[in-house]
DNA sequence: GTAGATTACCTCAGTGCTAAGACAAAAGGC
DNA sequence: GCCTTTTGTCTTAGCACTGAGGTAATCTAC
């Protein structure tokens, strides 16, 4: 039985012989798969009251450890988005009391971003569940296929991202 | 030597040691890869004039072959999109002369989209570049791994997309 | 044939992002 | 100590998308 790749493999070859497409098997699936958890990850969050932008800056800093304190540069890298969109995204959290913005004292042109308690306790009701939810997502593969592809997947970004990606 | 999400697991690991985040070695690289790829692809379209969305609604115009013609909602489904973003593309991609609006003759609800001359020579000398693009993109892995990812990707897409995703 | 449900496409307000750039503080070269 | 460059954060315009909903045509059941 085709999936959506398949067919579109098969048009291609039909359309195109000249063409070899046979990354799109890989990269066409990787793309629609990373869609399809989004929504699934998004759905877990909207019961919490959160999206996916806002989990993301709120479980960086609760994972970093005391005293869940990062600056916007950090909390940037690590999502691997625009400084402006750090910037948003933390106005919004801090609109809503679950981060604090304090001057760095070690540098003036920095702020430092930390947890609020009532950000730390939403994050850690929202983790389990999440948790939960990717291990849902995962449920089709075995044990040793997950390693594997876990494997394969951070060779890909390797490759592509440089060192320390 | 450890990447991003290694790291990742490792704070959270020592932070909530209660958690099983396993999954997130496959999820997490799956997300970051997916944006990755996506830069990548976009600077081989920005080189043609084109991006994502505008490279998506040619490519399954023109892989659906002659006479090259679709609906909006045929578009819609393959591309995963909602029926206004897809209203949008194609009002972008007609402005340009790239691909025209008919009625539908069958369906006074419908309309056809099909490839103008310029938009089907447009992605004609686009799609070598694009190919080669993602060619380069999975370089680091050897044939049989890339089969293995493109198995493994497969079984998650039909365990996440029921029937014919 | 006709009423109600469904389908196809479009519209529009709201959202979150990027890209470009402003500004202040810090770092580096001399 | 200065001057230039770099860095950290914020601002803003523009863009593509979603979600809710509108309109018109088609289908279904009676």
């Amino acid at each position: 039985m085709a999936d959506h790749v398949d067919r579109v493999l098969e048009q291609w070859h039909a359309e195109r012989p000249d063409l070899d497409v046979s990354p799109m098997a890989v990269i066409g699936r990787l793309s629609r798969l990373s869609a399809l958890v989004d929504a699934e990850l998004r759905r877990t969050f909207a019961r919490h009251d959160l999206d996916r932008a806002s989990f993301d800056v709120l479980a960086t800093l609760r994972r970093s450890g005391p005293p869940y304190r990062l600056t916007p540069t950090e909390l940037m890298r690590s999502a691997m988005v625009t400084s402006g969109a750090i910037t948003q995204r933390l106005d919004k959290l801090e609109a809503r009391g679950l981060v604090e913005r304090t001057p760095n004292e070690a540098d003036g042109r920095g702020v430092r971003v930390a947890l609020t308690d009532a950000g730390g306790e939403l994050i850690d009701r929202t983790l389990p569940d999440h948790v939960e939810t990717e291990h849902r997502i995962l449920a089709a593969l075995g044990a040793d296929e997950r390693e594997e592809l876990a494997v394969t997947l951070r060779t890909l970004l390797e490759s592509l991202g440089g060192p320390g990606s």
